[in-house]
DNA sequence: TCAAAAGTGTTAGAATTACACCCATGT
DNA sequence: ACATGGGTGTAATTCTAACACTTTTGA
């Protein structure tokens, strides 16, 4: 018998004996929001200082608990609403951590209470992606490379996240969340190149791959950016997307 | 601003104010199981009959309430050994559902306490799965095609686990989890056909994508299955799968 | 007129598809 | 010997990767 590699992710835990009483649970939600500045290359996850204990002034993702009549994703908009502003976004599920003794609030013998979370990642643009700047927040955005030791498990959560991100990208039309209503194709390019890294891709290849797929329209309006021959702005068609859904897409 | 697909799925509930109070949890875990028979080209997932409220004596996806010191996993686990015994099994967390209002044991004035699903998706083959014969169990094996109408929001839960089973038999190796130490190719050929039907690849052109893919040992036992040419034995060889990990594998 | 950015085209090589065909066994 | 299932080979087509080249703008 084999279990997948992802519950790995969540096994490195304290040993513990298990009692047949149920457990009580708090639920909380943690963010990974990612934004992209494709201006300097670099992807980004939003970190917030804890100054509270556990872990206080260790850097943790973004989180909250569930309030009463509130659903996952509410909780988890409302997390990134507090803290910044954007208006392109992508939202999704990425996975629930519930190991006994993954939040030392857990004490060893008490098992009356445990903590749950439930992940979500997001993801933007940089440009669009306004702090609401409360210094009591202590918010900041960290390159993903440079992430320091986080509180919890919160690192493993990341790593995750960042997984999954980079397979969403190669096969569903993220990036077309993120990006406004009118882009150029070689915005789309930039995002997949600082999401994938330089090389994942020949932007003539990449843009006629793109175009074959059927669901990008040339609007005709030509935008300049600086120097250079303008640009054309296109726009996702959804309508057009539609029956491409469930299929195997490859935008690599 | 759009959110994904994923989520829409969990947001069909009832329209609920949201006070910034705590909300409490109790949290289960409820499992899609598949059982892949490919003697008879079927997809099965195992249901079981309330005998109980809510939805009394509706079938519903096999679950249970989380213990003391017990992991989300183990839960799931929990649940599945219970009711059938398998050598070799795949296990995976799907999604957490958690809007409120999707048990009706949720008072509608008392949002003090809220069921949350955490779902685990299983797969196993037919021919290893003995359900564990209590009759006061009330178990089933069921087509996927012809599932009733489930409990709570099993449905959706059972359709997004299909949808991940398709998905994950593309692109990772989840066949050999499930698979005895060694098969033929033949046998894995058969899990492709029962979960994504006959005609989603030419055995020839399966196979030697497959062997190509060199994780895969022919040991030179070879073994007669009645009539026709002996087949080979391979096994699954997991430190050549190892640098394949990540990269995207195209099993199609 | 030249650099920069946008966009098109070409070509060698790899991968995919749809088959035809040979091999080894039970009856 | 022939049906059955196992296994190999191949030719047409499509896809991919790498790169050369043309077009349109600002300076």
């Amino acid at each position: 018998m084999k279990f997948n590699s992802e519950v790995v992710l969540q096994s490195n835990h304290q040993v513990s004996e298990v009692n047949s009483a149920l457990a009580d649970f708090k639920v909380g939600v943690d963010n990974v929001i990612f934004s992209v500045d494709t201006q300097h290359n670099r992807l980004l996850v939003l970190l917030r200082k804890r100054k509270e204990e556990p872990f206080s002034n260790y850097w943790s993702l973004p989180g909250t608990l569930v309030r009463q009549g509130e659903s996952l994703q509410a909780a988890a908009y409302r997390t990134l609403a507090e803290k910044i502003q954007a208006n392109n976004l992508y939202l999704e599920q990425l996975y629930t951590f519930g190991d006994p003794g993954r939040d030392p609030r857990e004490a060893p013998e008490s098992f009356g209470v445990r903590y749950l979370s439930v992940s979500y990642f997001a993801l933007l643009r940089y440009e669009e992606a306004k702090i609401i700047a409360k210094p009591a927040l202590n918010l900041s955005w960290y390159q993903v490379k440079e992430v320091p030791q986080l509180a919890f498990d919160h690192n493993q959560i990341l790593e995750y996240g960042y997984r999954r991100l980079r397979n969403k990208l190669e096969y569903s039309p993220v990036a077309f969340d993120v990006l406004p209503e009118e882009f150029t194709l070689n915005e789309v390019y930039q995002l997949y190149c600082t999401i994938l890294g330089e090389n994942f891709s020949d932007y003539s290849n990449f843009r006629s791959r793109l175009l074959k797929l059927g669901f990008l329209l040339d609007t005709g309006i030509k935008v300049c950016r600086g120097a250079g021959r303008p640009a054309s702005l296109y726009r996702f068609d959804a309508e057009a997307f539609a029956p491409l859904k469930d299929k195997p897409l490859v935008f690599i």
